[in-house]
DNA sequence: CTGAAAGCGCTTACAG
DNA sequence: CTGAAAGCGCTTACAG
């Protein structure tokens, strides 16, 4: 309600409302006597500076803004858990947004943003290009996660898909599996279409590929698929790990044992492959959650630095869907 | 950069600031021929008005503040999710931030974020009533969500502990399961008390309890315990999904079979839960945060609005883990 | 229907 | 070391 503005605490510390702010954020050029009246009253009149009205002053309102895609589970939380990490430590808050549906969402969000944040961090595996240039003009600092193909407007940072898919099929070679069925995620998302490239590049013309949508059922239904089929494989790669446990739903299923005839391997690393001890690649999205919001805060605090392009590494995990104990 | 402001909109149509705020706030008495190149000024210079500025001038931010315990998973993610569907809707904006550790950061959080939100949604289900009382002066409105005692300082919603606990028990008890071993959570977060409290209640003496801190290893623990102890019981009610899974994980170690030899039971329905068949109270965290922040805006629409609190009615889902297939 | 002006709550040169 | 004043980008009575 009436909470006390920077004037009365001036008016009840008897000086001026320059001397107030100057106290506050710890300016030296303040006789002590005076910092103390004012820190009294301050005190005394439970006094909250109004970040809103600092930020429009000083054209900086340490918050940056989240856009991100309608996300579920695990992996979403992980992700603002990194970015509030980072946040915290060096004195941001975090404006958040989902980019739901159709593209007008974003753009009705980045309105709404505007002299709210300093920054943006989107994320939008599923957007194309030219959407994301129109959405996101080069005056808009932002660092894009996961973005498509070489934005270079902006400062990116993905994941290494293709170390991660290698790592994967030289796991099962070594193993000595000799045909890979592949799940693949939708097309449309660029995680999706680059580790299918991988694959396809790393597995040959033995390849077996089938398409899901990153969700368990569309896993275990590609599973039974090829188990309808008679198709001929010893081992199963999922982009995801969510498809991989729908895969491994569809195996017990059938009664295949796993790893014994087959072995299952996933992407990703959500919680609760560990639980079900699926081998996978462990991208550590909070690590580089954390990583985006920092660069952008860099950026922020350095206009003149060079936009940058980031490769997240991420790392095989083994464990008993592929080396069972 | 040096994006438009309404000065340069005004310019550019060769009339007033004011008139220019009031096409773009679609208020009546501006003229056809005015909107029309007021509007027309705006698309060519990109114009997009400074929310922050508005807000000040306003005094009303359309953001609130969410302030959330360190939480991970699914529980985490669905909440927000409901909170962002509803903020959305309304023509909110989010700003998050994570309650770690001490109070001291709740308090950090909380000045940072004034002048920049309306109100706020406050999750504290480990904070005490001194603390919160101390933190959240009845001047802030906020709506709190699974706060402890009865704070009537600010409207709040809650999940109904008991009757999830009684619908557990009597489900288990139908089924003819005798003595059910119960896995409490830490006794610091007040759910944990609540259903702890409920079940001792419907259990009566026979009641088997251990404590455990909500993690999966805990639950597995504790069953451990119960095993080499020789304990007998029939079934096992754990506080969260999570110590539940800890127990299948712990009875099928020790090649215990479920349900045949003992079921198993979990509260909250996290996602995992449903892909595992686990039996559990459902209690639609997404929902629950949604109606939290409908009322949150309610309350902001009409300051005379009373104070209400309300329960949310957790459901029982019977799944394989206590009615085998 | 329209504009000049005050005000939202701060910060920051500019004088003194 | 201190204060009066202008300014951040908006909105909104108040006159006309």
């Amino acid at each position: 309600m009436g909470a006390a503005t920077i004037r009365d605490v001036a008016a009840k510390a008897d000086v001026s409302v320059a001397s107030v702010s100057r106290v506050l954020n710890g300016l030296a050029n303040v006789s002590a006597g005076t910092r103390e009246r004012v820190e009294q009253a301050a005190r005394d009149l439970g006094y909250v500076p109004h970040a809103g009205a600092r930020s429009l002053s000083m054209a900086k309102s340490h918050t940056v803004g989240v856009l991100l895609p309608d996300m579920h589970g695990e992996f979403f939380s992980e992700l603002l858990r990194g970015m509030d990490l980072e946040a915290n430590r060096r004195g941001y808050l975090l404006l958040f947004s989902n980019l739901h549906a159709g593209s007008s969402q974003g753009e009705a969000a980045l309105r709404a943003m505007r002299g709210k944040v300093d920054g943006l961090v989107v994320m939008a595996p599923h957007l194309d290009e030219a959407t994301l240039a129109q959405a996101l003009p080069p005056s808009i600092r932002a660092v894009l996660i996961n973005a498509p193909g070489d934005v270079r407007s902006h400062s990116n940072i993905r994941v290494d898909n293709q170390v991660g898919v290698q790592a994967v099929v030289a796991h099962l070679r070594e193993l000595g599996r000799q045909r890979i069925a592949y799940i693949g995620g939708p097309s449309g998302n660029i995680d999706a279409r680059e580790r299918g490239a991988a694959f396809a590049a790393a597995a040959g013309d033995s390849a077996l590929m089938r398409e899901g949508d990153f969700s368990v059922e569309s896993g275990e239904l590609a599973i039974r698929g090829l188990l309808d089929e008679g198709a001929a494989f010893d081992a199963v790669f999922a982009a995801n790990d969510m498809m991989a446990l729908g895969a491994l739903r569809g195996l017990e299923a059938a009664g295949r044992r796993v790893p014994g005839d087959i072995a299952v391997a996933g992407f990703d690393d959500v919680p609760l492959a560990s639980y079900l001890h699926l081998t996978t690649v462990k991208v550590g999205i909070a690590e580089l959650a954390r990583r985006a919001l920092g660069l952008l805060i860099d950026e922020l605090g350095d206009p003149a630095r060079p936009l940058t392009a980031h490769r997240h590494t991420p790392t095989l995990v083994v464990r008993q869907t592929t080396v069972g104990s």
